[in-house]
DNA sequence: TAATTTTATGCAACCGCTTACACAACACTA
DNA sequence: TAGTGTTGTGTAAGCGGTTGCATAAAATTA
């Protein structure tokens, strides 16, 4: 039905395999066999069948995308998508198609990985989890599978990540705040279950000690979720602690968007002002308020192309190369509604 | 290296042949036979190879979307990560995979439509452009592959697509002001090269003439773009306009919420109040407002869906599908802030 | 019991491309 | 001039499946 190897070597009056060795332009063909031959590719529109390449180079120069998130999150953190756009940008840029798969069942991540490592029908895979003791992370390890991670794993040991150094994220914007002339900051954490959590926590105690601020328990919250309500939850607490006699927070380190957007409105229906937060991945939120907001521009994109990046590097077998990336941070002061 | 349909074959004592029946499940091998190549197939733990099988059939299994999109909007409107969780889910139950790339330049969605075709790495198409004229749809036709279209197109004279009911939509939304009392009604359009722009202004037109209201050429804008930026210029416009005698809309029917965001913010700025507002998408935009503000939530996962299920449709050569589905909207009321 | 049909399986070609190896033609060396 | 090396191209065997056709064995019919 459509035009193959064959037709075109007939045309040309030579054996498939010249063919073949033109399109790949090897250096054992004549110039002028190559002429000839790529003359006739013209005329008769050939362009090779990806499938059957695949299959005699045994790669399918595709790499697959497993998103394993909440809808709600995925729908309101912009990072996936722009990760993902990352990610195709370099594919793209090296020949490589980008499969995609979105399950948000416990362990459908898992059963994803197992179908595209069975099949064979992706060279490696791109995972979006870091959580610890992340069960795709085993799996592709055991069966020396090419892949790579957006977000550091527990176990490095052998493992291909991009990350932000999260340390220094919340260092930064916690001595940002100090600098503004904050000392009493409140730090609202992450599930314990994400290296990321630990090492925001740690970036923020730093920045604390560093400057002789003691922490205060009663304002600093662990093992939250990255949610609104886990925002609001701890804000109202803190309001009602202040009754008991613990004074607010002049600033609130949080880790991410929505909590941060959960602490604004729980201070607004609380009717409480005068409070600078933080927040992590530039949500593009866009409330009004004449608060202080600052978030932390986790480059998102470049996360997903560095991603692919290690991935590809790998799965083509390149020496030398990184085991990682740090993508570099930038605080954003989000505009006020006016 | 890994195991093969022929390993299997010697393992069980039998031909590829009925290796590959049994894995079909073929009525013309025995039970008897089928029980002990399965068995193999289970200790051998043997997985067929998705690109031969692909290259045997002639067909990838596989479905590509083209996102070509401004990154801006990407990020702001989950419009398009929600579709994409939709086309994923449809295309994971009949056993498709999905390949996306994105590229957001100027033709660049025809680039790798050409590819895709070219290489036959895809069996069909999901776009989610529908700008009058598109190229890839004319490319695709031209070449006779599947494909189907989210987003009504100019010609859908042998196109697959998905959309809202767009005149529906606005005609209610409209409808939902004039029963809450409003009648002096602003819209606000988009670009005229979208079909979704020209249903809106109809749906928002009928149900003006159909109350007796008349449409007031000065608060109605068209051709605008998807943006905050338009939102916001048209408002000023209406507030300076108020100043030469133009009275102010009570409500402002808009195309997008970005554009209704955009509104807000000039309200905001130009302390105006007591507008009520009306948007597209249901994107999370948070906002501290007492204003009202509503929006027509498009239900863009299940777009995605049937887009999905009318291209496997058709891939598969399935009879008597629909050409199209219309996949109903719903009013949210986004609370505001508290 | 022989003829016919049905059932279960194997053979081999094919999907479209890559590549190790063979080999003819020519150029160079001794 | 025979021997050796280089260059350009073809042959054929894969890659890992599917499937039309042939066929042997078993079941059915007359």
């Amino acid at each position: 039905m459509n035009v193959t190897i064959n037709d075109v070597a007939k045309a040309a009056g030579v054996s498939t395999s010249t063919v073949s060795r033109v399109i790949s332009d090897s250096p054992r063909i004549s110039e002028e066999t190559k002429q000839r031959v790529r003359k006739v590719i013209k005329e008769l529109n050939y362009h090779p069948n990806a499938i059957a390449r695949s299959l005699a180079n045994k790669s399918s120069k595709t790499i697959g995308l497993i998103l394993n998130t909440e809808a709600e999150t995925l729908v309101r953190n912009p990072f996936f998508i722009q990760a993902m756009t990352g990610i195709s940008q370099y594919a793209q840029e090296n020949s490589y198609n980008v499969m995609f798969a979105y399950n948000k069942s416990e362990d459908g991540d898992l059963d994803i990985a197992v179908r595209y490592v069975n099949s064979r029908s992706v060279d490696g895979i791109i995972l979006f989890t870091s959580r610890t003791n992340d069960k795709c992370i085993g799996f592709l390890t055991r069966n020396n599978f090419p892949f790579s991670v957006i977000g550091r794993p527990d176990q490095t040991e052998g493992v291909l990540w991009v990350d932000n150094d999260n340390f220094k994220a919340t260092n930064q914007v916690t001595n940002y705040l100090i600098m503004k002339g904050h000392s009493r900051i409140s730090f609202l954490g992450g599930p314990q279950d994400h290296n990321v959590s630990r090492d925001r926590w740690e970036g923020y105690k730093k920045a604390m000690t560093v400057h002789g601020y003691s922490i205060d328990k009663s304002i600093t919250f662990q093992d939250g979720s990255f949610s609104e309500e886990f925002g609001s939850e701890c804000m109202l607490n803190m309001i009602s602690a202040k009754e008991k006699g613990t004074p607010l927070p002049t600033a609130i380190v949080t880790s991410d968007d929505m909590q941060a957007l959960g602490v604004l409105k729980a201070m607004r229906k609380m009717n409480v002002s005068g409070i600078a937060v933080t927040g992590f991945n530039n949500v593009p939120i866009s409330l009004y308020q004449n608060e202080s907001f600052t978030s932390v521009d986790v480059n998102a994109s470049k996360l997903g192309f560095f991603a692919a990046k290690l991935l590809i590097g790998k799965i083509e077998g390149r020496k030398n190369l990184p085991t990682h990336y740090i993508v570099p941070t930038n605080l954003v002061e989000v505009k006020p509604f006016y």
